[in-house]
DNA sequence: CTAACATCGGTGACGTGTCAACTATTCCGG
DNA sequence: CCGGAATAGTTGACACGTCACCGATGTTAG
């Protein structure tokens, strides 16, 4: 049982699964618009929308994933899939005989050009809609003190 | 590009990214606590705090799966690899011949009594720690709020 | 009674994420 | 210049979720 220890009160494992249940549906509901409207999956739009936001078009493979802050090799598997699907493709880099580009290519931005406006209205519409400034300041303050004290707890730090 | 549409405020943009953050972040500090403190993950603990708060510690699949709010196919996944752990076994049903228990072992209580300590020690000091009544009365609407949008999205009903 | 239908649970294929390795290159101290 | 350490990126094994589908059993209308 949970309830002997001194737990949560009521009312904070109401908050607790709520929050729980939020973070397990809303990924699921986001995704499936993308995947209907784009046919990518919501980790391809991570990704998508970093490269369109670099003049170039492409970017070191490192360099994507400290953007992301992905770990490298789950962005290596990624970009492969990616990849296999025409949305990114690889090429070597001249400078650094280790190095990779990951470069946008039609296909990636075309796909995020259909995604991107629906993606953003959902995401206004089920989150934001009425979010009153009292609520946007009480919960942007909320969120960053846990998400401090979690990257903390992983070693990491929060910055931006 | 996104911003071209009317999609979020800096201050909104602020709080998705790091709510975004938050929920990549912390599911996988609390499972590595818990595989660390008692080899079970995260869905496995969900699974193990259910069937132990029922008296007989077995319950049929799809009573299960309600519970949970997960697909059912998922939970036979899922039932399929703690089984192979030996954390609860499969067992016939004799009423309902297309039944199924998912019965609690012994291995599977002493996991989680291994686990539940550490792991509400840190949701608590992660989360809850310095929540003021107030902010805990602001989160809570703010994400019952979004949720029932989530969920009416999905097609499902928020119950409880 | 039986044929259509609903429900129970499971399966296989696939995309995804993590972890622990590994190779290849570059960097850097001596 | 050389040899060890750091860095770039990849890989394989595995756990996890979703989806579409299946076989088996139960339910119900005609």
């Amino acid at each position: 049982m949970l309830d002997d220890s001194p737990w949560l009160s009521t009312d904070e494992q109401h908050l607790w699964r709520r929050w729980l249940r939020l973070n397990a549906v809303l990924p699921g509901v986001l995704h499936r618009e993308l995947q209907a409207d784009a046919g990518v999956s919501l980790s391809d739009f991570e990704v998508l929308v970093k490269l369109t936001d670099i003049p170039d078009g492409r970017v070191r493979v490192s360099d994507l994933a400290r953007e992301l802050t992905w770990e490298r090799s789950r962005l290596s598997h990624h970009v492969t899939r990616m990849e296999r699907r025409g949305l990114v493709h690889r090429s070597g880099c001249e400078d650094d005989g280790r190095g990779a580009w990951v470069v946008l290519t039609a296909a990636g931005r075309s796909a995020i050009e259909r995604a991107a406006p629906g993606h953003a209205a959902t995401v206004r519409r089920l989150v934001f809609d009425g979010l009153t400034p009292g609520e946007l300041a009480i919960m942007t303050e909320v969120i960053s003190r846990v998400l401090s004290r979690v990257l903390a707890e992983a070693g990491e730090t929060l910055r931006d």
